[in-house]
DNA sequence: ATTCTCACA
DNA sequence: TGTGAGGA
């Protein structure tokens, strides 16, 4: 059934569609890929194909706004994730993760830096 | 008709 | 983030 997966993340949807299906505007679209929260193929003319799999994480990217993370911490939750996928054989967040996630943004708001890394850990405040 | 990049009265 | 220009 690993079949289904590759048909996930086959990129055929022009922008467009994934406007329609996201109701997310091209430009909020794009600007996610700056912040390399999806990175969709390109056609020989240049025009960005998604998978699917890139529409749930928009959807997911939509969530997290909504739920009043910012770009700084949803992508603090994928590297996450990744660093989970890396470590374990993947799983979504624990609870106690997504609070680590959320005082973490709560110290960015607050006018604190860390560094650029993705560590969770150790972190001091910037004078 | 669609999408792309760039730039900001 | 919106929006318009200028090109493909």
């Amino acid at each position: 059934m690993a079949e289904k997966e590759l048909q996930r993340s086959k990129s055929v949807l022009p922008i467009g569609t994934v406007m329609r299906l996201t109701d997310l505007t091209a430009r909020q679209i794009r600007y996610y890929e700056e912040q390399k929260l999806v990175i969709p193929k390109r056609t020989e003319g240049n025009r960005r194909l998604y998978s699917l799999n890139d529409i749930d994480k928009l959807l997911e990217i939509k969530d997290y706004l909504s739920d009043g993370i910012n770009m700084a911490g949803i992508k603090t939750i994928y590297a996450q994730q990744e660093k989970r996928a890396a470590e374990r054989k993947n799983e979504p967040l624990t609870d106690s993760d997504v609070r680590r996630i959320l005082h973490d943004e709560f110290l960015n708001i607050s006018g604190f830096e860390r560094n650029s890394g993705t560590s969770l850990h150790s972190q001091h405040p910037l004078q």
